[in-house]
DNA sequence: TACCTCATGTAAAGCGTTACATGATTCG
DNA sequence: CGAATCATGTAACGCTTTACATGAGGTA
């Protein structure tokens, strides 16, 4: 599950953290491109806990309830390091992208050249998506749509400008890893 | 569930469909921004046929299987017109242009003032996202981060590059909509 | 007074993926 | 001969959302 290593992540970015606090900061943050409740993160603070990457101290408050303040484990780092050293799969579908920047964002962890080979990685999906992506204009939709339709003419409009957006965007996340490589190649990072 | 007038909207445009062409053309067009599998599929025309939204005929084939083909009711346009004109609802989210996208696949039966209408509010959506996004840049990541952790900088410059994806994107969308505006507002759709 | 934020959890229901079950034809 | 395609379905499992349960302090 990807939500354990959010909060893995996330915990270790700032020890003493509260599930609370996770959820704010994963809606506030990440939460453009990841999302959790809170009853999905308090039972996975327990598991956490349960597999020691995690270790929590109850600090009571007068007046209200008590929070848990969670910090990570020797044993949780090396796990959240394993996860993002671990090369992603990429499915073939605009979400994607979204997991690929969701390991990222936890990545300045990690050395410069997993990061480059991990974004080199990314670059080569998106090229080869660009490819297929670009050979089938809708061909596959014109075939499927009965041309005796009234309004095939209109829907053939609307994928025809669909197609020419879903391109754009595979040709930003394209430029955009480029640029990305070539800043981190040059950046002392 | 989404998937349910997908389907309609599908059947619709080809006459005569089975479950198995329904899941070879999902994967294959709307497949880029939504997707379902074939335990999805089956329930969900059982779910339409109950409902009246769809016949269907058991087509015997000598030697295989038989298959059942599907066509849309009556019924079945009215709700699939229903839900195309109900005004979407956008989430803060990445994901939301994928259900923008989709409900406007099947738009080409709509007449052509709401699909502006459609299109119009999808760009003030995107407009205000911008704004907001632009407003906030980064402020709530770096206060969470702990500055005495050794790779608060190397974070920081991954955040910085995702920021700017995030921005690029979105002002891809609010451009995208702008174009499709004045094409389908030019071109006789 | 009523709503929002802080604070932690459980339970039920809905939705999605994977596995199971069956079986013929076609292509390499 | 084995893998892929065509063809339909059910069952189990896992993840996500919504509802339930409780309660104090601050703000409008």
């Amino acid at each position: 599950m990807l939500l354990q290593y959010v909060l893995l992540g996330l915990i270790k970015l700032r020890p003493s953290v509260s599930g609370y606090e996770l959820k704010s900061i994963i809606d506030r943050s990440t939460g453009y491109f990841f999302s959790a409740s809170l009853s999905q993160i308090y039972p996975a603070l327990k598991y956490l806990h349960a597999k020691g990457f995690v270790t929590y101290k109850e600090e009571p408050l007068t007046g209200r309830q008590d929070r848990k303040v969670y910090t990570i484990t020797g044993k949780g780092i090396e796990e959240l390091q394993s996860w993002l050293t671990e090369p992603l799969e990429f499915a073939f579908s605009m979400m994607s992208f979204q997991k690929f920047l969701l390991q990222l964002t936890f990545m300045g962890s990690v050395d410069k050249e997993r990061v480059l080979a991990y974004l080199r990685a990314g670059l080569e999906h998106y090229s080869r998506e660009k490819n297929e992506f670009t050979a089938e204009n809708l061909s596959v939709e014109k075939n499927y749509i009965d041309k005796d339709q009234e309004d095939s003419k209109k829907h053939l409009i609307i994928w025809q400008h669909e197609f020419e957006y879903i391109l754009q965007e595979i040709n930003l996340r394209i430029n955009w890893i480029k640029s990305t490589i070539e800043s981190i190649e040059n950046e002392n990072f």
